[in-house]
DNA sequence: CTAATGTTTAGAATTATTCTAATATTAGAA
DNA sequence: TTCTAATATTAGAATAATTCTAAACATTAG
């Protein structure tokens, strides 16, 4: 998504588009890991001609989740990591760097899988709208 | 797990059996909840002559996370929750109330069937050891 | 131009957790 | 048993991540 097209989707969502919204929002589609807000604050703090604060990046982080542009990733305890969202998908875990690496949602299991293998489970009956793996393992790199 | 078999597990693993590593164990390991670590030092804080202090639940959730039995499961920003393990296994949260349930992982995916899935993406290579579903969604009750 | 509304800010407050260093308990040796 | 070394527990301080507060600023509608 371009800058253009960034605005007016935040216009279409009801969202201002403030350059510290939009400054965030480019920078998190800009890149493909998963940064906290902390890291994010970081990265951005030179791009804007004023220094940006913290509780900023919060609330803006919080209103891109809303609107949907942007998720919430929980991967390690206490610490909220953001990725740049759009598509539903998969998170891959290295578990010797701790990198977390994006996976396509190919369809991998069909919802009637998922339900049937819920029912599996006597007492109740799932209504699953979502689903979320979380791969954890080793990458090598191919040549 | 019985009270025994716990002692002599946490001795086959190198761990004091105390009373308050105990209490925490037997308590978790009697609730299909996912407590914290809060809820956890008020739930057995009665449990014992002396008052455990949080800092002690706190060891003691390391402690047995470290030994394998008792499991982290992140699934709110910023909160920890804990869940007796023994099985690997799935979650379903329910969207209306927030209960996590725990889903047993009958044959769900083959590992085959995640690794051919994961060689889609054209980069890399993955060893996957291990992989964890949420599924998000409603419940209804049996009659 | 002004009021109303929404946004950003610094810093205080809060929440969950970890650290510290003093005290207590434990398991094993004497 | 009693002693001892190693470990565990404790209260309270410290830290980390986040949220709150209330003042200042910016933007938009009239």
């Amino acid at each position: 998504m371009d800058n253009l097209n960034l605005q007016q989707y935040f216009i279409d969502h009801n969202l201002k588009p403030t350059p510290q919204r939009l400054t965030i929002a480019k920078f998190l589609l800009s890149t493909d890991t998963h940064p906290t807000a902390e890291e994010i604050h970081k990265a951005i703090s030179n791009e804007l001609p004023t220094p940006i604060s913290l509780a900023t990046v919060y609330n803006s982080l919080e209103a891109l989740v809303k609107v949907g542009i942007i998720k919430e990733v929980l991967t390690e305890p206490n610490k909220v990591r953001y990725d740049k969202n759009i598509t539903n998908h998969h998170h891959f875990i290295n578990t010797k760097t701790g990198e977390i690496l994006d996976i396509e949602p190919y369809e991998l299991i069909s919802k009637e899988l998922i339900e049937n293998y819920l029912l599996k489970n006597p007492k109740q009956k799932f209504k699953v709208s979502n689903y979320h793996i979380t791969f954890y393992g080793q990458v090598e790199e191919n040549s």
